[in-house]
DNA sequence: GATTTTTTTTAGATTTGTCTAAATATTTTT
DNA sequence: AAAAATATTTAGACAAATCTAAAAAAAATC
C-alpha cells in the first residue's frame, strides 16, 4: 500500500467515521470534524479523488472508495493498537490515549504494527470498546445498541462508549461502569430521559440521558 | 519546551551528532548527512538561528546553542528509548530499529516518553550501546575508545558500535561479538590493519580494520 | 416559482520545506 | 599574489497544505 501524508490520513480517517453514520459526507461536516475551512476540504477532496481513494462529484458529497476504506481501516488499526498499548502497558487513562494515538497512528510501518499487535496479544477492542481491524482490514461488527434504546429489565453488557473525554471517564468511574460491565435498566423517566440502572451487587443508580446516549450495550455474552 | 517540525528536529539532531566529532559543522557536511541540498541547509540554519537554537555566522559553520543542545538531547532520548522498545519488546533486530525510531522520535509528548522509559525499566543504553539521556538531558559519557586504538593484550569490553547496518550485524553475529562482550587484541598487522582478537572460551578470531573501526570498547567493568 | 439563505467551490495569498542555477566568498594551488 | 577550485549563500521556482474573500450552485422559504 502506498504512503499518505499526515493530512491525507487525517481526512481519510475522518471521512470513514462520518460515513458510518449516514449517507454521503458533506464538505462542511468534514471541515468541522477536522478543524479546517471548507475551502481546504474541497482542495483535499480533489486530491483524494485523483488518487482514487474517494468517490466525489462536486456539490454531491463524498464516500470512500474500496481502496480508500482499506487505507482508513489501516489507520484505525494503528490508532487503536497504540491506544491499547498506552492504556494497558503505559497505564494511561482512558481519556489520555486518544490524543497521543492521533500522532502515533501516522507512523506507518506494517511490520511495526503487526509486531505491536502480537506483543499486545492480538487485542480485539481498544480501551473504549471499539473493535481493532486485523491486518487485512477485517473489523468485527458487533451489533451494539445505544443504552437509551435498550429494553427494560433485560440484562445488557457495556461494549463501548462514544465520548472519550476525561469528564465522562470521571463520571463512569464514580458510577463503577466500565467496558464489560453488566447492567439492566429498571425504569426510564420521560420528563428528562434519566434512568435507573442496576449493576450486580450494587444499589440502584440514576444516570442522565446524556450519559446513557454515550453508552453502547449488547446482549450478555 | 516548544515544539519543532519534523524537518527542524532532523536537522537539530544531525548537527548534534556531527559536532560531537570536531569543531563547527559545515553546510556541506550537514547537507550530506540529511540528504538535502546545501541551499536548503543554509535556509534552515537561518531559521534555527532565529529561534536561537544555533550559533551561526555565514561561511563559518554552526554549533548548537545551549538551548539547541537540550532540544537535540530530547530527540535523542526519544529515539533511543523507542529503539530499546523495538529491540527488547517487539524483538526487532539491531539493524531494523533505527529506521523505525527515526519516525517515532518525532512524536514529542513528554509524558509518553517518561512513561515509556519507566515501562522499559529506565534502560541506560540503546541496542547499539549508545547512552540514553534522562528527562533533564543528562547523558552518561563513558569514555569509550575505538578498538583500533586499544592496547594489545589488555582486556576490553565492547560498549557500542557505530555502524548500525544489517551487514555489520550479520558479521558481528557470526563472530559472536555483541554489546558487553569481553575481548583482547592479540596481534595487529600493519599491512591491512587486520587484527587477531580473543574472546573467552573461543578460538582466535581475525577481524578487518574496517570492522574494528566500528567497534568501541572500554575497560572491563 | 421567485427570493433568500446555506453550502460548496473558486480565486488568490501565505507558510514551510524543498530544489536548481547563479552569484559570491573562501581556500587551495600554482 | 593571481588563478583555480571548492564551499556557501542568494535568487527564483515549486509543491503541499492552509487561509480569507468572492462567486456559484443548491436548498429552503415565502
Ligand atoms: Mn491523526
Ligand atoms: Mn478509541
Ligand atoms: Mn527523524
Ligand atoms: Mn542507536
Amino acid at each position: 500500500m502506498l504512503n499518505y501524508s499526515v493530512s491525507e490520513e487525517n481526512y481519510i480517517k475522518a471521512i470513514y467515521h462520518l460515513q458510518q453514520m449516514g449517507q454521503n459526507v458533506t464538505t462542511n461536516q468534514l471541515a468541522a470534524a477536522i478543524h479546517t475551512s471548507p475551502a481546504s476540504t474541497t482542495d483535499m477532496m480533489k486530491k483524494l479523488k485523483n488518487k482514487k481513494l474517494l468517490n466525489y462529484k462536486p456539490y454531491q458529497g463524498f464516500r470512500l472508495s474500496v481502496g480508500g476504506s482499506k487505507v482508513a481501516l489501516s489507520i484505525i488499526r494503528r490508532h487503536r493498537l497504540w491506544e491499547y498499548f498506552l492504556a494497558e502497558k503505559l497505564k494511561f487513562t482512558w481519556d489520555e490515549v486518544h490524543a497521543i494515538a492521533e500522532d502515533l497512528e501516522h507512523v506507518s510501518n506494517t511490520k511495526l504494527i503487526n509486531r505491536l499487535d502480537e506483543f499486545l496479544g492480538f487485542p480485539g477492542v481498544d480501551p473504549h470498546g471499539d473493535p481493532i481491524p486485523d491486518e487485512k482490514g477485517n473489523i468485527a461488527t458487533h451489533a451494539k445498541k445505544c443504552l437509551t434504546d435498550w429494553p427494560l429489565q433485560t440484562t445488557a453488557q457495556v461494549v463501548s462508549v462514544s465520548d472519550h473525554s476525561g469528564k465522562m471517564l470521571e463520571l463512569l468511574e464514580h458510577k463503577k461502569i466500565k467496558i464489560g460491565t453488566k447492567l439492566s435498566v429498571r425504569k426510564k423517566f420521560d420528563f428528562d430521559g434519566s434512568m435507573e440502572i442496576k449493576l450486580p451487587r450494587q444499589p440502584l443508580l440514576t444516570i442522565s440521558e446524556q450519559l446513557a446516549k454515550n453508552i453502547f450495550v449488547n446482549h450478555d455474552a
